[in-house]
RNA sequence: GGCCCCGUCGUCUAGCGGUUUAGGACGCCAGGUUCUCAUCCUGGAGAUCACGGGUUCGAAUCCCGUCGGGGUCACCA
């Protein structure tokens, strides 16, 4: 049975982008072996938590349409999921650990600790913990019993070589003498990440971790813990990591790294996946517009490259565009009346105008700027009028008596009208471009009257910066 | 700095020893369609495959080195 997971820490605004693309393969990935998708909450900083930031997480990932199998919100039966239900469990593994001498207790104060790491760098070795309590455990564990703060450490021995097989990147090989003695139990009680995600993703059946580049230089700890505890590793596949153009780490000081901004922006939870899966994937048929199923279908982790790509928003918006084309007109009336829940818009007009902006918009942010003059006047005109009031009066006067008002018709009258008054097409229609709406860029002109009706257009056009 | 990962157009990528004058997409430029914009169509610029050595009849593709970029070195995840 395949079994994958992310594991987000509730210690930001919301979900990173970076670990919704990781959800999102992860999820994949778990859908295409008919296996299991977990989400666990990892909240053993109780220093960085952040209030609501869990519930926002899990919100978002469900906006994405991203649903768990299990977690803490669906439950499932290796619950808990949340860390900070699971402590008793992060307890036993410990003194299993110590009782097998895999682990130790650790009464170094702080100031010792950056003391000896400091010696260490001016001496040019690795800064690691000496090992210091290691050798006077009697003593330390009296000390505990009086009281004394302590944490647990793993017990790594010197100069022995991890590997493993990365399914992306293939072997890598790491000396321990590179590794610290890992605090596994912090002296809150709390476990540490590299404690807790073992043993979770242990006890949870994780088959595949698969998770971002940044965890591979503490993979060696994690498997030197399943070894101490005898257990079968899990297969590890580790992702690029996205980047910000600087190619350094997508990081919110330059780039939008919070998931829920870009569906803030406008952006099509689909589109935004779907521009995700070609961070450093490819489809097999160098497709690049393809849905969930597709995605399923045709993912592999082989197929992953080992490189970080780039997060061009760019791109990202022209796959926005493709889907906006693409969606079904009724639904998408509803994705605009929903992101614009505030401005109460009129139905009807967004229906019609639907099929005028389509083309036009990349995100649904973008509706407004374009369609705006279809619900208010416009108040400020880009272009100055002053000059052409007769010519916006013979436009209004000629289109007060047309009957049927059709966008065909209007234009036609119009066309006239610009033809008597030997004004050149593309001046004319500019003119009456910015008496209606107030912008140079607007929707097809003719159209756009037709939904506004024929009075509201004769009263913008004799009303146009007067 | 140590350790680890990576290195094909500005960006995302195809390529897995010969079919490649290195293909596609975004972006950019030019033209066409058009009352604006967008869509759509056509064309163009853009990568001596980081560099240097090998291996081979033959290398973007395999090996080594150099350089460059990134990640990581906490009682944070």
């Amino acid at each position: 049975m395949i079994r994958t997971r992310i594991a987000p820490s509730p210690t930001g605004d919301d979900i990173h982008i970076g670990n919704l693309y990781t959800a999102y393969i992860n999820w994949a990935f778990a859908q295409k072996n008919d296996g299991k998708f977990i989400v666990r909450i990892e909240d053993t900083d109780r220093t960085r938590l952040v209030e609501g930031a869990e519930q926002k997480i899990l919100s978002t990932l469900n906006a994405y349409g991203i649903k768990p199998d299990e977690s803490v919100e669906v439950g499932g039966e290796f619950g808990p999921y949340r860390q900070s239900e699971r402590l008793p469990i992060y307890k036993k593994y410990a003194e299993e650990l110590i009782s097998k001498n895999k682990a130790y207790f650790c009464i170094c104060s702080r100031e010792r600790l950056t003391n000896v790491r400091e010696e260490m760098k001016v001496q040019k070795i690795v800064p690691k913990y000496d090992k210091y309590c290691l050798g006077r455990q009697d003593e330390v564990k009296k000390e505990i019993e009086k009281g004394i703060e302590y944490v647990v450490r793993l017990n790594i021995s010197e100069n022995t070589e991890v590997v493993f097989d990365d399914l992306i990147r293939g072997e890598i090989k790491i000396n321990t003498d590179n590794l610290d003695d890992q605090v596994l139990i912090k002296s809150d009680g709390f476990p540490t990440y590299h404690m807790a995600v073992v043993v979770d993703d242990y006890l949870m059946k994780i088959s595949h971790v698969i998770r971002a580049e940044e965890w591979i230089s503490s993979t060696p700890k994690h498997i030197l813990l399943y070894q101490a505890f005898g257990w079968e590793l899990p297969v590890f596949a580790h992702l690029p990591i996205l980047r910000n153009p600087d190619k350094s780490k997508l990081s919110k000081r330059k780039n939008p790294v919070w998931a829920s901004w870009y569906l803030e922006q406008g952006f099509l939870p689909k589109a935004v996946l779907n521009y995700l899966a070609l961070m450093g994937w490819s489809h097999p048929e160098e497709k690049e517009i393809f849905d969930h199923d597709e995605f399923i279908k045709e993912f592999t982790l082989e197929r992953v490259r080992a490189v970080g790509p780039v997060f061009d928003v760019k791109k990202l918006e022209w796959m926005n565009g493709q889907y906006i084309m693409k969606i079904q007109n009724s639904k998408f009336k509803i994705q605009i009346l929903n992101f614009y829940t505030d401005k109460h818009l009129d139905e009807k007009i967004v229906e019609q105008s639907i099929p005028l902006i389509k083309e036009r918009i990349k995100k649904l942010s973008e509706y407004w700027n374009i369609a705006g003059f279809l619900f208010e006047r416009p108040e400020n005109f880009e272009k100055d009028l002053s000059e052409q009031k007769e010519l916006l009066t013979s436009v209004a006067v000629r289109l007060k008596k047309v009957e049927s008002w059709t966008a065909d018709q209007i234009g036609e009258e119009m066309q006239e009208v610009a033809q008597e008054k030997e004004v050149p097409f593309g001046k004319f229609f500019m003119t009456i471009r910015i008496a209606i709406s107030g912008k140079k860029i607007t929707p097809p002109l003719n159209e756009s009257m037709e939904i506004l009706g024929k009075e509201e257009c004769v009263e913008r056009l004799l009303g146009a910066n007067s």
